[in-house]
DNA sequence: TCACAGCGAGACTCAGGGGTTCCGGAACTG
DNA sequence: CAGTTCCGGAACCCCTGAGTCTCGCTGTGA
């Protein structure tokens, strides 16, 4: 869906004339990203993109037909600061993955731009599902894995529901950053894992202050 | 904040003229309402309020100065519709008084009032004050106080973390309607109260299906 | 009866933003 | 060189929606 490249393959012989500049194309969604991110879908106008590009709007308009289709990519390309269960090593316990990913889960803007991507995903459909798949079903499937290492391990106590447990955490985030409009910061989601995570899934105590 | 009456007020003899239909107000704000939980701030026009409501827009405008004003004060006087502790009578335990808000979370159109509201509060300050006060401060405090209620019938097991707990309930209904763009039926809440919160906050392991 | 104010309806202004087009210049092919 | 394509910049079209105004009508107090 990237740019377009029908000619090229159609026409291997290369056409005459000034080349596209590739390089353009991941300035334009780094771009993108960073005005939905900062000010939300609505707010991220196609000029913005331009002016923040360094580029001209007619350049942005060669390679994506329409302002959804840019977000669309824009997304799915910033799909590579998503972590799955591939990219956290097994630290030995389900406390310490969870704290191992902590930071990770702040540090990117991806819950700004999640933030801001939720508006577009109510208006268009498409945007809606690369939301969804991306924000909804990819930290849930993490969190389910992890869960699933801990079971292996032997942490779970019996009679849980993991699949419930697993959507605890994305929408206690989800809910502080984009609903209460507040910050999860890192001793947030230390106080998370501790008192509702951990206990939940391993049916242990908290620790006492 | 509702409609102007410094005339009437700096001027206590009536003035000639036809006298302003008071009512009018209510189904100007409940067509409001309507209007936000079925197609978000940005899709409330003020052209299909007048519309709905039945009237024209420089009625509105007469009592309204701008579109934000009128969302707030259609927001505040929404706001019967949200239960406290008051309205909750105690039925002996922490799950059957869990249970028996389930219907009223999901009954009203609030959850979708609160949808449609989330994009406004983005933008305007004001209404993200009045959001918050009435849809994460006022959840929050309910579950605090049924939780608080559970304490003194001695359920809660020691060492709990009862604010964090609190806000379980509220970030994942909030979580399925707002972000996952899902349902929150009865079932889902059932399943919610008997996998996580009940156990959270007793230490008891759910029963076995 | 008459002046005045609220009423519904609809035309109107105005600003912003999506999308298009044109321009002069630069890069590439042959 | 010619022809072609891309580039940044900017002017432009056009639709939408907030907010204003006018019109003809309906109540209401003096």
């Amino acid at each position: 869906m990237q740019a377009n490249d029908d000619v090229l393959v159609a026409a291997p012989a290369r056409r005459p004339g000034r080349r596209r500049d590739a390089s353009k194309d991941d300035v334009i969604l780094e771009a993108t990203r960073q005005l939905i991110a900062e000010r939300g879908y609505e707010g991220m106008t196609m000029d913005a993109v331009a002016e923040r590009a360094g580029t001209g709007k007619a350049t942005v308009y060669r390679r994506w037909p329409s302002k959804v289709e840019l977000t669309v990519d824009a997304v799915i390309c910033g799909r590579q600061f998503i972590l799955t269960i591939d990219d956290v090593p097994d630290t030995g316990s389900l406390r310490s993955d969870l704290m191992s990913i902590r930071g990770a889960a702040r540090g990117s803007r991806n819950d700004e731009l999640m933030h801001g991507l939720h508006q577009a995903a109510r208006v268009d459909p498409q945007v809606a599902a690369v939301f969804h798949e991306q924000f909804v079903i990819a930290r849930t499937a993490l969190m389910r894995a992890l869960l699933e290492r801990a079971l292996h391990r032997g942490e779970i106590a019996p009679g849980r529901d993991l699949d419930m447990i697993a959507t605890v955490a994305p929408a206690m985030i989800a809910y502080q950053k984009v609903v209460a409009g507040g910050k999860a910061g890192p001793d947030y989601i230390e106080r998370m894992i501790d008192h509702i995570i951990v206990p939940l899934a391993t049916g242990s105590v908290p620790a006492a202050e």
